[in-house]
DNA sequence: TATTGTTATACTCTATAACTATA
DNA sequence: TATAGTTATAGAGTATAACAATA
């Protein structure tokens, strides 16, 4: 019992002619997959970054680049190596976001005195005036995520992923590929 | 003033030579990125995600596989459109996913009497088999990540997940690249 | 005409190894 | 020898367009 060939005992449950496979729109049965944490974190990051990719298609602003900038703004001349190892971003995937970055003007290299290997990072004067549309955007798409479970439910969610996180290790420890 | 080039500008505040651009591991300061958010939940879904591929790296099953063999247990003669559509994953995207399942006998594809373009998916033997230590490893993956926060902390954090994915639109309607 | 599964393709993100120039 | 930035490359995941078979 219980030991048929797969593809012999598997077919069964075909729907029939009549039956129509599902309603069309049947709420399918996810099982436990709702009650997952992970399951839900994809499916509410996944929500929030598109919310953050319209929110932010007019100044064609990725969710990785508003980060750096970001590091950048509130660390100027820092270098590569640490604006990766505090966005857990490989140094060898920050170099083509930085060449963009500085591309369009928004923050440049400067050699480093003490260090001729290193660049140290700055925004420029049109990245400052552009950091500060983008914090204005911001506001407003952290307004629309966080909406309906207002101010308290803000603060707890924030207090409940930095538990997760730290529950597992926060997940990028090692940024080099030693 | 504020009007220099944004080259020469850019390049104060360059480290010293006897500074130390930062003192190694330097606690750099992320701004308000730890207050968004989205970046919270990335972090945590990334880090949840590593924990969940440790966990399952000994049967060799990734998340979306897992998600796709649930659904289809739960559901079984469903087809590709309708998993697709479930689980917010293209239907091009699901065939090579399906193929891998097929091939490993875990899954398969079975003619639908009523419409011969669909394919009713359904578990083999060894795949009912597999989702039994699927479903163990998983009660332990998810004890790992909801440790800290306890069983209240959990309800929590699902219930403000799925109201951030509500507020915003589940993300993924349109699975159809019409 | 519309839909199902499929192929081909491309773009992003991520990961690793190896190179260079410096230290 | 070790490190910083870089290059090349490969692998997931995801996105679109188009096609054959079928509805």
């Amino acid at each position: 019992m219980e030991r048929q060939s797969r593809l012999k005992n598997a077919a069964r449950r075909e729907p029939e002619a009549g039956e129509a496979p599902f309603a069309s729109q049947p709420t399918v049965d996810l099982g436990h997959l709702p009650e997952l944490t992970g399951y839900l974190l994809r499916r509410a990051q996944l929500a929030v970054f598109q919310d953050f990719l319209r929110s932010y298609a007019e100044v064609d602003i990725r969710p990785g680049q508003y980060a750096v900038l970001t590091v950048i703004e509130h660390n100027p001349g820092l270098t590569q190596s640490q604006v990766s190892n505090a966005l857990g971003i490989k140094r060898a995937n920050l170099v083509a976001l930085l060449d963009s970055l500085e591309s369009r003007g928004l923050a440049e290299r400067a050699p480093v005195a003490s260090d001729r290997r290193s660049y140290a990072l700055y925004l420029t004067d049109d990245g400052r005036k552009l950091m500060q549309r983008l914090h204005a955007i911001n506001a407003a798409h952290e307004r629309r995520v966080t909406t309906r479970i207002g101010p308290e439910g803000r603060v707890r969610l924030r207090a409940l992923l930095n538990e997760v996180i730290a529950a597992i290790g926060n997940g990028c420890e090692d940024t080099d590929e030693s």
